[in-house]
DNA sequence: CTTTAATTGATAATAGTTATTTATTAGACG
DNA sequence: CGTCTAATAAATAACTATTATCAATTAAAG
């Protein structure tokens, strides 16, 4: 039984064909990928599968975090199984997100939310926008 | 005449009565209003206002930026008039929103992402979810 | 194998946002 | 100050991402 369905399991998830394709094509890429982007990327194999169930399977595995859902301020969200720490780079141009895993001392503003507001965070997302290398070079249109 | 409609016109933008009520009360707030929250708070002085023209005008402030639009996984956008660089602490028990000015050093990180990977920044949100103070006392209910 | 509760697929419903259209108005110009 | 015109507002229809519903299917426990 590979990893991903034990981590399903873990989680009293039923181990479902749609379950673990999705789960499987967040675990390996890395374009942040949206429900509509997940939908047609699994189309092919999973001719049967609704949009429906993408959408329930994100919340699922969202709830029971083994992915991240997030918003860059687009009229969608986009999904990510990456669990390291880091920051997402939106390029407002191509619309494509890159990851930085940067040396941003979050431990310390962390602690510092909590001793000196009581805040207890649990999540965080830092997102920058802006122009990437490819778009800035590729000014033709 | 006021530095609203001061900056309104420098932005080739006519200065309407909604749209004064509009920017003048995301710039006396610290709340992070929704449309809809805006709506509600002008409904009062403004009973005609239309809802559409909270969405217009919030977008246009937005594009001359006036104010900043952001998401923080919520269903609706936030907005915000204060231009000063800071995070956003989201409690995910009373969905207030909470500003930060910590001392996270940004401008090391923008500068990274432009020499190592030719990201030009523009702008970005720094969000925390979590508990605060008042929710963490508050056990009641 | 049987049983049962969870899940899927299809689709209707919902909600935030945007587009459209007509009436109104800010502001330029004389 | 009145006239004119393009921009804006109000009302509401349309759109789109997401969620809810429900009958049919299936994972998995016993």
């Amino acid at each position: 039984m590979n990893k991903l369905a034990e981590n399903l399991k873990a989680n009293r998830l039923k181990v479902t064909p749609q379950r673990l394709a999705i789960y499987s094509y967040l675990a390996s890429t890395n374009e942040h990928p949206t429900v509509e982007t997940i939908y047609n990327h699994l189309k092919e194999d999973y001719p049967a599968m609704s949009l429906a169930t993408v959408y329930k399977t994100v919340a699922s595995l969202r709830d029971c975090h083994l992915i991240r859902e997030f918003n860059l301020g687009e009229d969608c969200n986009r999904y990510d199984a990456n669990s390291d720490v880091h920051a997402h780079l939106l390029c407002t141009k191509c619309h494509r997100v890159f990851d930085y895993y940067g040396d941003i001392d979050l431990k310390h503003v962390i602690y510092r939310l909590k001793t000196d507001f009581g805040f207890e965070t649990s999540a965080l997302d830092m997102n920058f926008y802006g122009i990437c290398d490819d778009c800035k070079n590729n000014n033709d249109k």
